[in-house]
DNA sequence: ACCGCGCTGTTACAATTCGTAAGATTTGGG
DNA sequence: CCCAAATCTTACGAATTGTAACAGCGCGGT
């Protein structure tokens, strides 16, 4: 975990390979490289990379057996890249075991997004990217609390949490009472008006709001409301 | 699991969802189509789709935002489906935790395989899940004990390793009352209820929580529980 | 068989969450 | 300035969830 995430290449042509490599050890990743199917096969016998990169229309072996029987024991992902365009290749691929498929000619940087995203999926997610800061508070969607720069803390609950991650998603945006009500789940327009307009109210307290003027939640009468603030996610 | 897989649609073009619906469900799916992002986040409260399908450039809502949340969260797939042919575009809807990135016009056949491949890749591996790891701890579901990086030890029950099993196999996602009371066999509607919460309290207890504010298992009001932490099986 | 122990569900009650009701306050039009 | 509608706030209570205490059960040791 700590080391590297290991990235196999198997393409005929050097260029390739050498441009999938630079690439993907500049973004941080160990690579190993190989002309031939049956190199590669060797290879695995003594490591089990996290991703394989597996061209087809290999010059020494069927390469769809090969990603069939990848997929199939060595559990790693595989992600295709081919320059067969139809389709009908696609979906063979896919379907036999493949996790992605690229098309060549590809973009390098599409490459490592794909990589990234199969590394994601595999492995446990990365980090909880449920922080948002925003205007002096630190919106922390795991735990359920926000936090002040000077210091508060208050823990929220997760009705609570539904509005303000609604504000946090679209600051500096008038969100609808409609809207809201939508994305909320309070059911055709009935009396939960009054349930939104409370937890409005809780939160704003639990930021500290003064009520005359309010600074980050402010309602447009009649319309909705807007959040200020500058919002960064992490 | 008995189930099918359930695929949510959301795309503004009806014509768009029909066909995507339509083919996804000639392929044994169920689905759940979506016009707009609100409408789509309030059916997220009542159910949890396998595979997300998502069209950018929304009207009412920004899609990477949604994207964002939907694959931390939820814990869903997440497949962008758009009309922009950027590398860029790409990269960004990855990278933000899309696990793949379709472009219009597609090929029906290759969305069901790109769907397919999802569905394998989240599967849990149903190899030897006997160990464990996650937040500084370790469980160990042969000798039924749990084990803390800071030395702590506890052993625990088959009923409480139900529960567990169940959090670490599907972490930071919600799991329903009503799911956990399948998987765990309670019969129909019961005051088995009770015995749920219990079977949870003392696996906090275990967990050394704090009542006030547990951060590995959140309770959600009127739905459920999420399991915090990054887990990696053995 | 008896005892003791740990597991697990049940019960009862405490704590929390969250919508509703109701009255106060604010807003914007005339 | 007046009024009706919209919104805010507070208090309350129903529903949900937490947990301690208790009881039944199975099992191994004596």
């Amino acid at each position: 975990m700590t080391e590297a995430p290991l990235v196999t290449i198997l393409d005929d042509e050097p260029e390739i390979r050498r441009l999938l490599a630079d690439t993907l050890e500049e973004a941080g990743f160990r690579t190993l490289s190989f002309g031939r199917a049956t190199e590669f096969e060797a290879a695995l016998r003594r490591t089990t990379p996290d991703v394989c990169l597996v061209d087809l229309g290999l010059p020494d072996r069927d390469g769809l057996s090969l990603v069939h029987r990848l997929a199939l024991e060595q559990g790693a992902s595989v992600i295709i890249i081919s320059g067969r365009v139809q389709v009908q290749d696609r979906v063979i691929g896919l379907e036999l075991g493949a996790d992605d498929y690229i098309i060549k000619p590809f973009d390098p940087a599409e490459v490592v997004a794909r990589v990234r995203a199969r590394l994601r999926s595999s492995r446990a997610p990365a980090q909880s990217l449920r922080l948002a800061r925003f205007s002096g508070w630190e919106a922390d969607f795991d735990a359920y609390v926000l936090r002040s720069d000077a210091g508060a803390e208050a823990s929220f609950s997760h009705a609570e949490g539904e509005v303000l991650r609604l504000f946090l998603e679209s600051p500096r945006r008038l969100i609808t009472r409609q809207q809201m009500q939508e994305a909320l789940g309070g059911g055709a327009g009935e009396s939960f008006d009054r349930a939104m307009d409370v937890r409005i109210s809780r939160l704003r307290t639990k930021l500290g709001e003064d009520p005359k003027s309010p600074r980050l939640i402010k309602t447009i009468y009649g319309a909705g409301y807007i959040f200020l603030g500058d919002v960064t996610w992490r």
